[in-house]
RNA sequence: GCGCCCAUAGUUCAACGGAUAGAACACCAGCCUUCUAAGCUGGUUAUGGGGGUUCGAUUCCCUCUGGGCGCACCA
């Protein structure tokens, strides 16, 4: 248990030893809004309640009978709020301690239940561009991924590519008609030569895509031979389905070479073509057992008497919709991983289908615990993203542009670096940018995208995370901590901010748990950038390495202590830090 | 038509029923002979309208207004 967990546990003991009731709990312990009230809080309005009487007494009554001693320095009653403040040397020592020994594990949570949770996300569509509504989902997901790690679960994270559906079809239909003069040849291959020296095929892949989708909206023809397309891919018959295979593979190298860019790693991949055969079975079985039904020469879900409408799962043309590769995989997944729970990360405009699904799976006998984590969309200051209207940012296109601009300014900062130096330095620069973008906004809600702010590194960024890091490991490399540790005197941190700072380290591992318990790392990204603040305004106004020698190993061991706290949030959100920027 | 979500400063976001509604960006004025100025300090500006529940409401409920989204054959 954390420190400043500890100490709320044995306050609220105190309390109602006074109060000779058992109703103060650790967690009615709050953090004041003002630094001088104190460092936490008790407000007595439900003691009052349960006891009858008001609750500034009952604040009063708590100054009177709780001493200071040990870890309690000071109380004081504010109207109906009972405030202490805690002894700082003690505190100072107990969190420093603890994040000294416990290192990249302090804020995890190493006595979870280890339940399995399999959780899913990047679902991409091949042989269409990856834009930066795609990187949400990545980066929330990844994220989402490495806080219920560090909460003590043990996390399955998996991908599943959807290789199959119209879509493809349409790319198919345009790479034929704009690029193979209209016909397939019989040698496939020396045919695609032609493409040979494009370094991205997948990002050429989205752009033959919405060039086909535009021109197939006014022309009938092209609709039905890409329907036609459909079926032949479908059938895994002819020179299209080969022409899938081909390209199927150039977007599946462009998602693995994001992925990689990103340090992002999947247990599994799983593709949606190998589970519409299976599926289509299933369906056959599900409509003998009445789960599904024939309506309209459709076969559908009636949920309507549970109040989720209608879910078409082949139409009445046989073409398979999501639900036909859905089921199999949901099945294979128990299956092959018997998970405790799985999560679904997927845009929540799909909640309506994901609660039918789950609805489909639970009649099938599937009770383990499903929960579709829906997030919002990420639009552009110039409104909602489109493909067809261009307003739209790829990944790509956004890479080059962070790139670009870090370089400039770290080639700038650092004139005797080598190119090697400051492409890796830039690299993660860039790659946190992209991530902390994606994450500084609660998932519910929509990123509005504004590039132009992204490049600027100022103000709440990943930048000003990774440049405190940096700016600590300079004095740190400058000057080692004389003493042994546990000669160091923490009564030397008395300062205001010190003991601000002290307190805002030993609230790191309740924003783990924070984040964990809402899925949200957006609690992280606040909760550094605040951590970040109160050691810049630390920095300027305490010198560090200039005081005296037993002040100065105090300190040393306080902004090394912030170091790596920063270093772990940023690591829960997938961000790495660089030593020098 | 049915259902879901959102509305806070000029802009982008916080506030998880609690104390004087916080930041960032932008704008203005300062701070590098001192540990990295991608930084720090100071200044201006906000809860869409109306009811209710509560000791206490940005937060919960109802309603109006204004946006967004989903709802049998797009994936």
């Amino acid at each position: 248990m954390s420190i400043i967990n500890k100490t709320k546990q044995n306050i609220t003991k105190k309390i109602n030893q006074a109060i000779k009731a058992d109703i103060a709990a650790p967690e009615n312990l709050v953090y004041p809004p003002r630094e001088d009230m104190g460092d936490l809080s008790l407000p007595c309005f439900v003691l009052a309640k349960n006891l009858g009487k008001n609750p500034a007494e009952i604040a009063e009554f708590l100054v009177k009978n709780i001493k200071s001693k040990g870890a309690i320095a000071s109380v004081s009653a504010l109207g109906p709020y009972f405030n202490i403040k805690l002894n700082k040397a003690e505190l100072a020592k107990g969190v420093i301690n603890e994040i000294e020994s416990l290192r990249e594990n302090y804020g995890c949570n190493k006595s979870g239940k280890k339940q399995k949770i399999m959780i899913e996300y990047s679902n991409a569509n091949t042989h269409k561009e990856f834009h930066v509504g795609h990187l949400r989902n990545l980066c929330y997901g990844d994220s989402v991924s490495r806080i219920i790690a560090a909460n003590g679960y043990k996390n399955i994270p998996v991908s599943y590519i959807n290789d199959f559906g119209s879509h493809i079809a349409k790319t198919i239909w345009g790479l034929i008609k704009f690029y193979l003069d209209d016909k397939i040849s019989d040698d496939i291959n020396s045919e695609l030569e032609k493409f040979s020296d494009h370094e991205n095929k997948g990002a050429l892949l989205g752009e033959i895509y919405v060039r086909a989708s535009t021109a197939i909206k006014e022309d009938k023809t092209a609709k039905q031979l890409a329907e036609l397309i459909m079926k032949k891919i479908e059938t895994r018959d002819g020179k299209e389905y080969e022409l899938w295979q081909k390209t199927r593979e150039w977007s599946i190298e462009q998602f693995s070479k994001i992925y990689n860019d990103l340090g992002v790693n999947f247990d599994k991949i799983y593709y949606e073509s190998e589970f519409i055969d299976k599926g289509r079975d299933i369906v056959k079985e599900l409509l003998q057992k009445k789960i599904l039904k024939e309506s309209q020469g459709a076969v559908i879900a009636d949920l309507e008497e549970y109040g989720l409408g209608v879910l078409v799962v082949l139409r009445s043309d046989g073409t398979a919709t999501y639900p036909v590769a859905d089921i199999p995989l949901a099945m294979k997944k128990f299956k092959e991983y018997s998970p405790d729970a799985s999560i679904y990360i997927v845009d929540k405009r799909q909640a309506l289908y994901f609660k039918q699904l789950f609805h489909i799976l639970k009649s099938m006998n599937y009770k383990k615990p499903m929960i579709h984590l829906g997030y919002d969309v990420v639009k552009l200051p110039s409104g909602m993203m489109s493909s067809r209207s261009g307003n739209v940012i790829t990944y790509e296109e956004l890479k080059e542009k962070l790139y670009t601009s870090a370089k400039t300014e770290t080639s700038e900062r650092h004139t005797d670096w080598s190119k090697e130096k400051i492409d890796l330095t830039v690299e993660k620069l860039v790659n946190g940018t992209i991530k902390f973008e994606m994450l500084k906004v609660g998932q519910e809600q929509p990123i509005t995208f504004d590039i132009e702010k992204a490049l600027s590194f100022n103000g709440f960024t990943s930048v000003y995370l990774q440049y405190t890091y940096a700016r600590i490991q300079s004095i740190l490399r400058k000057q080692k901590i004389g003493k042994e540790k546990k000669d160091i005197d923490y009564s030397n941190l008395a300062f205001e901010k010190e003991h601000k700072l002290i307190l805002k380290l030993a609230k790191y591992p309740s924003a783990v748990e924070l984040a964990g318990k809402d899925f949200n790392p957006s609690e992280i990204a606040r909760y550094l950038f605040e951590l970040a603040q109160d050691f810049n305004d630390y920095y300027h106004e305490v010198p560090i390495l200039q005081s005296d020698e037993r002040t100065k190993n105090a300190r040393l061991a306080l902004i090394s202590s912030v170091s790596q706290v920063v270093k772990n949030g940023l690591a829960l959100l997938g961000i790495g830090v660089v030593e020098e920027m």
